[in-house]
RNA sequence: GGAGGGGUUCCAGAGCGGUCAAAUGGGGCGGGCUGUAAACCCGUUGACUUCGGUCUUCGAAAGUUCGAAUCUUUCCCCCUCCA
């Protein structure tokens, strides 16, 4: 049995830590099962930070078994504790109908949904939690945990040591958590939960639950937390997070994320966020003796697994005009401006301080000072330089700050 | 309830009547070196500016003063110790 799931996750080293690995390896190798991992909706996207959950949804879709997509809705009203240091803000239904819908989408296009058998399935937990009768789920639920054991998990455990005030409303948390994997139990057959390291606690309180109420045996597994190799934690960066969702992240910005990733992540992110396969992926580390290739092939791939082979073509083209070649690739993004203002003229600073590159014109300033910004490969070195019609070639022209930043800027 | 200590720019943290848009470190951004990496070095880090300046910032409000982050009063919030 080597070619399984399970095993296959352990290579790709998604596995951190898992209640009964023996046995739940025996059931994954004779059957197809259903499992099943939350996402939190308290925006409209994901982002990479929630990537590797994502992989191992398609992972069991390929070794034949069936994703379950949990997104939060009712969970989120509340807020998960774990990991966090102070209570977040809490979102109205509106907002979180709105995300959902935002965040399947994410979901549709990286998991397979044409196969039947192994379709993910949708689940919104305000489906059961906003229902619940209060007294009722105590008598039911709230009777199987003691207050003795909340206590002694993390997520509560550090809140208190640190004297930081931790509302009831989030205590319960975890016991909606729990009963969330007790329900789909019962109803969908799915006898996995798999979550990042943060979320053991909460997804040991669901088997203890099932164990309990069903006298039957569930499983859970965790990722361990992906950290870069700065230490910084993976998906957000100081100019934005890293989003799934196109509209909040082009394709060429994802593709140039992982460009950038650091030697040292390399390898590592290869295994994690690509699908060659480990023996294939090996040979070629092995071979490529170019760094930077790999990290095209890194690129590639997870923009590919995204955004569709096409865009991820697309990105790469563009990164190699713009980057190798010094000129200009098509994918970059744009930038309009009306033609009138050009026919006038428009002093450089104005143009570029219009645009929202960044955020005001002192910034812009500076940033032209300190030799930030380049027309047409050509450093700016008077802000009030005055571009014309004559400075664009065929309706267009290249606007970079610093290496990497570059824009095409497009009368209108 | 009693006794103290404190809230300063993205963060940490100095300043304690004018020379303060506020030391220093971290982070960010830009430049250099490279490989669109890391490390390192340099610059920059409130807004607007005709580059002369102007305006808004040091928990909040009011006051003293020619002048306040700095002094006074009230209020709000944090922390430590005792009960």
């Amino acid at each position: 049995m080597k070619n399984t799931f399970l095993h296959e996750m352990k290579e790709r080293g998604y596995l951190n830590q898992c209640t009964d690995l023996e046995k739940l390896s025996h059931i994954c190798n004779n059957k197809s099962i259903s499992g099943y991992i939350g996402f939190d909706c308290t925006a409209s996207s994901l982002h990479v930070g929630s990537l590797l959950q994502i992989m191992i949804l398609r992972l069991m879709q390929k070794h034949g078994h069936q994703p379950i997509v949990l997104l939060g809705g009712g969970t989120t009203l509340i807020g998960d504790p774990s990991g966090k240091d102070s209570t977040r803000k809490i979102l109205d239904q509106i907002k979180i109908k709105k995300n959902i819908k935002s965040i399947k989408k994410v979901f549709n296009k990286i998991l397979n949904t044409s196969n039947k058998n192994v379709a993910p399935k949708f689940v919104d937990n305000a489906n059961w939690l906003n229902k619940l009768n209060y007294i009722q789920f105590l008598r039911d639920i709230g009777s199987n945990f003691t207050i003795n054991k909340m206590l002694t998990f993390d997520s509560v455990k550090l809140r208190l040591e640190r004297e930081q005030s931790l509302s009831y409303m989030e205590f319960n948390y975890m016991i909606l958590q729990a009963y969330d994997f007790f329900k789909l139990f019962k109803d969908k057959n799915c006898i996995l939960q798999i979550g990042g390291s943060d979320q053991w606690g909460n997804i040991v309180n669901g088997v203890d639950l099932i164990r309990r109420k069903q006298k039957k045996e569930a499983y859970g597994l965790t990722t361990p937390l992906i950290t870069l190799a700065s230490g910084a934690k993976m998906g957000k960066t100081e100019s934005g997070a890293i989003w799934l969702n196109k509209d909040l992240l082009s394709p060429y910005d994802y593709w140039q994320f992982w460009r950038n990733t650091d030697d040292q992540d390399v390898e590592r992110f290869l295994k994690f966020f690509t699908e060659i396969e480990l023996t294939e992926l090996e040979n070629i580390v092995k071979k490529e003796n170019n760094i930077n290739n790999l990290k095209i092939l890194l690129a590639n791939e997870a923009t590919k697994i995204l955004h569709g082979d096409e865009a991820s073509k697309k990105a790469e083209k563009t990164a190699r005009d713009t980057f190798e070649g010094g000129g200009l690739g098509s994918d970059l993004p744009e930038l309009k401006i009306e033609s009138n203002e050009i026919e006038k003229g428009i002093k450089i600073l104005d143009l570029i301080a219009n645009q929202k590159i960044l955020s005001s014109k002192s910034e812009v300033r500076r940033a032209i000072a300190n030799k930030g910004f380049k027309i047409n490969d050509i450093v700016i070195d008077d802000e009030n330089k005055i571009i014309q019609i004559k400075d664009f070639k065929k309706n267009i022209l290249k606007l970079s700050y610093g290496k990497k930043k570059h824009y095409l800027v497009k009368i209108i």
